[in-house]
DNA sequence: CTGTTAGCGCATTCAA
DNA sequence: TTGAATGCGCTAACAG
C-alpha cells in the first residue's frame, strides 16, 4: 500500500504471510499442494503488496516465458493490426503475452526487430517475412530453438509452417470475372512489387490473362497518388486505354477511385474495377467496388492456433510442412460490371 | 552455429575467448579497460556463438529494462493502431521495446492486462484509460512507481501526466458550423456514451446548441447498423425531422452514409452531416463528408516523448500536471452544405 | 503439506 | 587490465 518503487518480491509476501518462500512460490502458480489456510494468508499478504511476478525472474530460470513475438510490417496497416488482434486473442487464451514489433518490410529493421523480441525469451514467434528468401531470417529461425509460424508469407528453408491465403489463385479467378465481363485490356495496377503476396497476384493475372490468349498489361510503377494519377491519365489516353483495371492491394484501389472520379472516368462504363482487398467503404461507394477479400482474422487466429499447438508438443503437427493455405473470397459489386450484388451480407 | 536450443551464454562466451567472465561482460558494454587483443578475441567468440545477452538477466540486476507498456482499448482500432505506432517510432529511438496490452474498454481487463504488463517490469507506462474516474487503476498508476502518461483520456487522481485533444471545443465548434449553415433541427447520433472522449464531445455539441438557443436532440441508442437505421429511419419520419446529424465517431459516420444512401435520402439537401473523426474515403465519397480530424499521432508521439522525457528525469516536466491539449481541426467538405472545399491536402 | 536451497545469466563489486 | 565472487527474484528439487 504504502510502497512506491521497489516492487514487492516473492520473499517480502512470504515473509508478511509467515511461510517459506516455496509455498509463496506454490500458491502463486496455482496453489497445488497448499492447505486452504497458508492459501488465504499469502493471498491477502499478495494482495496487501501488490505482488507481482518479475517476469525476468521466472525466464532466468528457463521456464516458459508465456510470451509468444509477433513480427510484421507494420502495426497500423489495417491488415496486419487484424491479424495481430487475432493472434492476441488466441495468445491471452493461452494466458500469453503477445509482443508486437515491426519491420516495415525491410530485412534490416526485421532482424534488430527479432533481437530485440529474442532478449524477451519468447516461448515462440509468428512472423510475416519481410522477404521469404531472406537467408538469413531462415537460419536465425531454424536456429532460435523455439516454434515459428509464418503467415501471409512463407519462409522458405526455415522449416516452419505457414499459413497463406491463395493469392495467386484468386487474383486469377478475379481476372478471369473480368475478362468474362468481356474486357479484353485489363491494366494490373501494382505497387510494392517486390512483396510476395504482390508477386503472387501478378503471377495470378498473368495467368489468367494467358489462358484466354490476352496481352497483359502490367504497371509497376504507381507508387504514390500524384503518380498513379499520371500514370493511369497516361494510360487512358494510349491508342489502346484500358477497358479494365485490377489493383492489387487496397489503398491502390482507393487511389484509383479516387483518380478516377477527378478525371471524371465513369466506373464500370469507360473503365471497370476490381480490387484485391477489401475495405470499410468498398460497398458504399458509388459505384460499390468488387474486391477480392482476404481472410484475415483467419490468417492471424491459425498462424496463431498452430504456434501453440507446436508449444503444446502436438507431434502430428510436426510432420506438416505444407503450408496451410485459406481461400480468398471474391465479393462481386458494381464496379467490375456486375448489375446485381449477390449477398447483401457485406452492406 | 551448431548449437540449437540453448542460446549461448556469456560465461560460454568467455570460456571460449579464454577470459573471464567479467571481461566478457565489460567487452559485451562498450569495453572500457579493455586491452585491443582481448577486446578482439571476445568479440570474436560472440560472432562465433551468435550470443546475445539474456534481456531477463539484465533486468534482473535492477536496471532498465528499456521496455514500455502501452495499455489501449483495441489494437485493430485505426485511431489507436495510430497512435501505437507513433508511440512506437519513439520508443525505438530511445532504443526501448514497446509491449501493447489491450482493455477493449473495459476495467477488468485494463486491470489483467496492466498485471501482466507489469511483470515485464516496464520502464514506464502509456495507458488510455477506460475510465477517467477509476479508482483503481489510478492508485495502482500512484504506487506504480514508474513515470505514468495517459493519452486520448485523462486519468483522475493518478497525478500522472496526460495529453488530451480538445474534444469539447471541437464539437462545439462543428455544432455551431452545423448552426451557420442555418440548421435548426441538428441530430447528435452517440454510440459507446459512456467513454470519457464521447461524453465530452455531447458535451461541445450540448454547448454550441444552448449558445444557439436550439433545441438539443440527441439519440444514446444506436449501437449497431440495424439499430441505426431503424432509428434514424424514424427520426426522419417524425413529425419534426432533422435537418443535420452530428456522428461523435466515425463507425457511426459511416454507417450513416450508408444508412442514408440505402434510403435514398439525399446528402446535405435534405439532411446535412457531420462527422467527428476523419476516414480514410472521407474526401471521395459523394458527397464527400466533413470532419473533425483528431491529431491521431501526435497523441501518440507527444504522449511518448513525454514518457521519455519523464524518464530521462527532466524535472520541469515534473511540474506540469495540467493536461497537453492538441487542437483538432475542422475539415469541411461537402456534406455539411459548404459548397467549396477549402484545401484539397486532404484529397 | 511445508521450509530450505541451488542456480538460472548477468553486472558489479573487490582483489590481484 | 583482469578474474572471482556476489546477489538480483524465482522455481524446482529435496528434506523434513
Amino acid at each position: 500500500m504504502r510502497k512506491s518503487n521497489p516492487q514487492p518480491t516473492l520473499s517480502e509476501v512470504a515473509r508478511l504471510a509467515g511461510v517459506g518462500v516455496g509455498t509463496a512460490s506454490r500458491v502463486v502458480n496455482g496453489g497445488v499442494n497448499v492447505s486452504a489456510g497458508t492459501m488465504r494468508k499469502v493471498k491477502s499478504a499478495i494482495q496487501e503488496l501488490g505482488y507481482m511476478p518479475n517476469h525476468a525472474a521466472r525466464v532466468l530460470k528457463g521456464g516458459r516465458t508465456k510470451t509468444v513475438g509477433l513480427l510484421v510490417p507494420s502495426i497500423a496497416d489495417h491488415f496486419f493490426a487484424s491479424c495481430a488482434e487475432a493472434a492476441d486473442k488466441i495468445a491471452r487464451a493461452h494466458d500469453t503475452l503477445l509482443i508486437v514489433a515491426v519491420t516495415r518490410n525491410q530485412c534490416g529493421d526485421e532482424m534488430s526487430s527479432l533481437e530485440v523480441l529474442m532478449r524477451h525469451r519468447p516461448d515462440g514467434l509468428l512472423i510475416v517475412p519481410s522477404d521469404p528468401e531472406n537467408k538469413e531470417l531462415a537460419r536465425f529461425v531454424r536456429n532460435s530453438g523455439i516454434p515459428v509460424v509464418t503467415f501471409d508469407r512463407p519462409l522458405f528453408g526455415s522449416g516452419c509452417s505457414s499459413v497463406l491465403s491463395d493469392n495467386f489463385e484468386a487474383a486469377r479467378k478475379a481476372t478471369l470475372h473480368l475478362i468474362e465481363h468481356g474486357y479484353k485490356r485489363i491494366l494490373c495496377l501494382v505497387s510494392e512489387p517486390e512483396l510476395y503476396t504482390i508477386r503472387e497476384r501478378v503471377r495470378g493475372y498473368l495467368q489468367a490473362m494467358e489462358e484466354a490468349g490476352l496481352q497483359p498489361l502490367v504497371d509497376t510503377g504507381p507508387e504514390d497518388m500524384a503518380l498513379a494519377s499520371r500514370s493511369l491519365a497516361a494510360h487512358l489516353k494510349s491508342r489502346r486505354p484500358p477497358d479494365a483495371v485490377f489493383t492489387l492491394k487496397n489503398s491502390s484501389t482507393s487511389a484509383v477511385v479516387q483518380i478516377l472520379r477527378q478525371l471524371r472516368i465513369p466506373i464500370p462504363s469507360r473503365l471497370a474495377l476490381l480490387g484485391f482487398d477489401d475495405f470499410e467503404l468498398a460497398g458504399t461507394l458509388h459505384p460499390s467496388i468488387s474486391v477480392v477479400q482476404q481472410p484475415i482474422e483467419d490468417l492471424g487466429r491459425t498462424a496463431a492456433e498452430l504456434l501453440f499447438a507446436e508449444l503444446e508438443g502436438h507431434p502430428s503437427k510436426k510432420t506438416r510442412r505444407e503450408p496451410i493455405v485459406l481461400a480468398n473470397r471474391l465479393v462481386l459489386r458494381r464496379s467490375c460490371g456486375c448489375k446485381e450484388v449477390p449477398a447483401r451480407k457485406d452492406l
